[in-house]
DNA sequence: CTCCGAATGGGTAGTCCTACCCATAGCGCC
DNA sequence: GGCGCTATGGGTAGGACTACCCATTCGGAG
């Protein structure tokens, strides 16, 4: 494969002087990769006009790059392998395979390739998830063009970037208690609509051993209802069946 | 204001040729504006990276476009007052107001103003409220850019665009049985996290009650639990509260 | 005016879930 | 080896919700 650096890209000025000067002046110089081939990038996402917004925002920041696009994950990993991009930048909820897998077939076909995730909703165990897959970059949809810039640019030039929301959201994280495996698999029955028999039979153990998981459960989230564990379990990205609806 | 016309754009050509040769070569020709102005759109949406997207986009079709960003609600209207655009291309989920009540302002502030819903989940009961309000387009966000272009002409046209899915989505609705005031009053207190006491004393109403608005909600969602209530409301999109979430 | 639906509320029985109590087995840690 | 945690399960009481039954009031459609 064409790229033998740990970080293959370079800039026509010094990356000291670039930071210094070209961030601060508020513009960035045109990207280029070292051995004069384009930049290789592969973009993924369902939604069009993300890839739309993400394909302008590449074309001004690097120069003449070789873009590719995919519309959900099996097409991702395909491209990732065909193409040996430079840049995976990656949407968190697409059809047919969850971003998190994407990310790992992405790696074992293209390790080389620096991957930035692009998401638009923000739940604390989903950031953990990527951030333990030492995803490169992490950004949100809601962020201004600069910073996407910003966050390429540095994940480019071998830096990792994580956005300010997504680091505090990780310290909130860590006052959270965490849920055992059986209470996530009993969670997970219970927000898809099952009574305690139900999942006490799905499970093969007793209704009496539901309702413990069921009680710890909802104690370790503070809540009282079915419909604040919902809330809760989703605003802690503990609902991974749910992404579909 | 500049507007007279109900329909105040033109092309440079015979609008049934555009149609015919124009569109099934796959291209279209550059819209401008009757009086040689540019054309005005407001594009809203909290999303950078789609205002960027749809922006390129609207820069393909319309000759030297004159685009207002807005990234909320209150924004959005403000943008369209000052304005007066010819368009307005609006998300439905915003920061600061909800899209529906943006319209219903921009429609005050700027009647010629066409508007275009560009949403990315698909409630049934959304997009009712919508069509209601004579909304001139409906796009969903996976929708391809060359849909959206076709969309953004037709509407500047004169015309209507509602997709393809918004369009069965609300032929569904037709078949689901609406529910009274009292219970999408109590439905949104139970997935809230209310217990029927608590909405008992905060509708000032007896508990029996609730319990049976509680369960003519059910039987009319078809579900047994409140995981399944959640679901399904969801989809029908007949909780305003959790949007924030 | 009569009938229907929405909204109100009570009776009673049964099911589902919660809140306490109790116990045993296994696994990793120091 | 004991300690803590997870997972398992039972007893028992009470609270929350469901499923039937019943009734009254009010407003709109025919």
């Amino acid at each position: 494969m064409g790229i033998t650096t740990h970080s293959p890209l370079e800039r026509k000025t010094n990356f000291a002087s670039l930071w210094r000067d070209g961030w601060i002046m508020g513009k960035i110089l045109k990207i280029y990769s070292r051995d004069g081939t384009p930049v290789r990038v592969v973009v993924a996402d369902d939604h069009a006009i993300v890839r739309q917004g993400v394909c302008s925002i590449l074309s001004q920041l690097i120069d003449q790059p070789d873009i590719e696009e995919a519309v959900n994950g099996l097409e991702a990993v395909a491209a990732v392998k065909r193409h040996q991009p430079h840049l995976l930048v990656l949407d968190a909820a697409m059809p047919m395979a969850r971003g998190i897998e994407v990310l790992a077939d992405a790696r074992r076909w293209s390790p080389e390739t620096r991957i930035v995730l692009l998401t638009g909703f923000t739940a604390s165990g989903i950031l953990a998830e990527w951030l333990e897959a030492d995803v490169e970059g992490i950004l949100l949809k809601s962020c201004q063009p600069e910073e996407m810039e910003k966050a390429f640019h540095t994940v480019l030039s071998g830096g990792r970037y994580i956005t300010e929301d997504a680091r505090t959201m990780l310290l909130d994280l860590q006052n959270e208690t965490p849920l055992s495996l059986r209470e996530r698999e009993v969670l997970s029955l219970i927000v898809t609509g099952n009574q305690n028999d139900e999942i006490a039979e799905r499970l093969f153990i007793s209704k009496r051993t539901v309702e413990k998981h069921r009680a710890s459960l909802m104690a370790k989230l503070s809540v009282k209802t079915v419909a604040e564990l919902m809330a809760e379990a989703y605003k802690r990205g503990l609902l991974e069946e749910l992404k579909q609806l």
